[in-house]
DNA sequence: GATGTGGATTGATACGTTTTTACGAATCGG
DNA sequence: CCGATTCGTAAAAACGTATCAATCCACATC
């Protein structure tokens, strides 16, 4: 490595002193506009570059803020980031993605990384409902934000109704004359699969039937591969006690759902109308276009980031928020057929 | 913030020197199970979080590698992220990942951030075949790795033969009979596009056939956007115009594509045929499954890690390594209409 | 000409860790 | 029981930056 150059260097090569230097770079309105250039001149030719560790030891907080995910292969989450970064580079930020995979190990090790790394704060969909190492790490200093999840008064969180989408997903079922549904969903520790159900069971009920009529299939995790499997399984029932719709927690499951289905022939919406949920971008591309709940993925991270921004910037006036979008369905062909031209 | 705990107060508390808790941290084998187990218990107790920033200035390089795509969006990047982290995380090292979004901008924006993090090393797959800024920071100490890329002697990649990717795509085309074919694709500037194209012309003049035969359709990015912009062009074109198979550069423009011949009821691969590539996990998903280049993603970010890693860890013997692997084709439905039951 | 003013610049210090060197203690073979 | 060797600990010296109080200087004011 070519000796790298520090600001003491710089300072010397310019004339100035290193805090003249240092103030080039975090206050050039301080300086005057000829020592500026001087200083601007001698970095660029000794190839200075500001060494980000030794800038955050001394001030104690990093410029970075940790996104921690469930699934970084899923679409929902990469826009829910690039809202995240949008809102962070504004404020002179940059976003890290973590992924926990749905896994509290996973999870816990990234937090542990975040916090030794002092981040500027955390937005995290969390595994769990226990909360107690999030609220740990917010008592020690690192302020942190709910992503896709609601939280009581004492906690920041953006959110989405995940009860109503739940409630509307079913409701359309119901109104296209559907009795016999099924579920789709889990780990059931995850709160968004639990609100999904709950609204299911509501707009199910509200017409006098019985909830437990809802065909609850648990699955290990949201993803396209726990779809197929679902589906295999429901091929595998005889045909009047197969369910002749289902909701799906998330557009993954329901892709790999419908793959299944087209792979075992079974019609859809004909046989079996599929309900998904985040309208993420390939659900309209897909093989059947798929019925989903859409949330503001976008926004909801860029709201995220700017509320944890302002708890870190004006820590005295800062009040807890819950942030609760609004979901809404986006009917499409897998559970109303296309008229036939 | 809880007045943060540091080294020397777990010393003290442990009765023990600073050096020693040290060493607990970072080579426990040197000191003894008694001194050990007491040391942590007041880590533990104090809730010491050992701070990066710091550690990071007294070592001289941080223990995380950076990641930069070309589309975060874009799955197939987030398989060769996931292949990457498998890689690191095996040798106690992080991933972060940055998205240039093809913007030469963003890109250096980017590269200044890891190199003032003084990150590990770099993969990336960058946006124009200017490799300049690269070996600047490769000269500067920096090690870096190009990421679905080939490269000259003097560096280290990993990547596909994207020329033979291309071959594969339009010789299947050509067995099939398609006598006008598009090609859809862009910028140029990446080397992916342009390779993959060139591919496609040594495969169409295999025959004798003229490589002007191909239609050229620039697009100025991979998006399933413009993939959909490109169906409206050619729904424009009278039929006996129109190309009979269109070999796209991606898959998320080819699904655009796909999506587009749907909705103005082009039969594909009836009227259109479609070659995508990456075969990403929604290509098989697809309206109708698409018929795809398959790209080892994961080995590639593992390979490209593994790379980067053995270049920092031993640097006296390491030589460049150019690792090139093959893709091969997965035919679906998009070009080959399924048999009907 | 003395004094005041305000902006520009300086230089010392602290941030929290890792590493190195030196030294003390304990262990082992002879 | 002694000397040699190993093992573990202690103390101090960086690493490169931001900050802040102090100083300097030029210039205007009286």
């Amino acid at each position: 490595m070519a000796a790298s150059v520090n600001v003491i260097d710089v300072a010397r090569h310019a004339g100035v002193s290193l805090g003249t230097v240092s103030n080039v770079l975090n206050r050039p309105e301080r300086v005057s506009p000829a020592t500026r250039d001087r200083v601007l001149a001698s970095i660029d030719e000794l190839g200075f570059i500001r060494n980000e560790a030794a800038r955050q030891l001394r001030v104690g907080r990093s410029r970075t803020i940790g996104l921690v995910v469930l699934d970084m292969g899923n679409p929902f989450f990469t826009d829910v980031a690039a809202g995240a970064e949008s809102a962070a580079s504004a404020a002179g930020l940059s976003v890290v993605l973590c992924n926990s995979a749905e896994n509290v190990d996973r999870e816990n090790a990234n937090l542990n990384l975040l916090q030794e790394q002092r981040s500027y704060g955390i937005l995290i969909t969390p595994v769990t409902s226990k909360l107690t190492r999030i609220d740990e790490i917010r008592r020690h200093g690192t302020p942190a934000v709910l992503v896709d999840r609601g939280s009581s008064r004492n906690r920041c969180s953006v959110s989405v109704d995940d009860v109503v989408g739940g409630q509307l997903a079913v409701a359309h079922l119901v109104s296209l004359g559907h009795r016999r549904i099924a579920f789709v969903g889990g780990p059931m520790r995850l709160a968004q699969v639990a609100d999904r159900l709950r609204g299911a069971h509501l707009a199910w009920a509200a017409g006098g039937r019985d909830p437990d009529q809802i065909l609850v299939m648990e699955i290990p995790a949201l993803k396209v591969s726990e779809g197929r499997r679902i589906g295999e399984a429901i091929a595998l029932m005889p045909k009047q006690e197969r369910p002749t719709a289902v909701f799906c927690a998330n557009d993954l499951v329901a892709l790999g759902l419908l793959q299944e289905m087209t792979r075992q022939r079974i019609t859809v919406p004909g046989e079996i109308a599929i309900v998904g949920y985040d309208d993420i971008d390939f659900a309209a591309a897909a093989a059947v276009p798929l019925t989903s709940v859409r949330q503001p993925r976008w926004q909801l991270g860029e709201a995220a980031a700017q509320v944890l921004i302002e708890e870190v910037s004006e820590p005295k006036t800062h009040r807890h928020r819950q942030i609760v979008f609004e979901p809404d369905l986006v009917v499409r062909e897998s559970t109303v057929p296309r008229a036939m031209p």
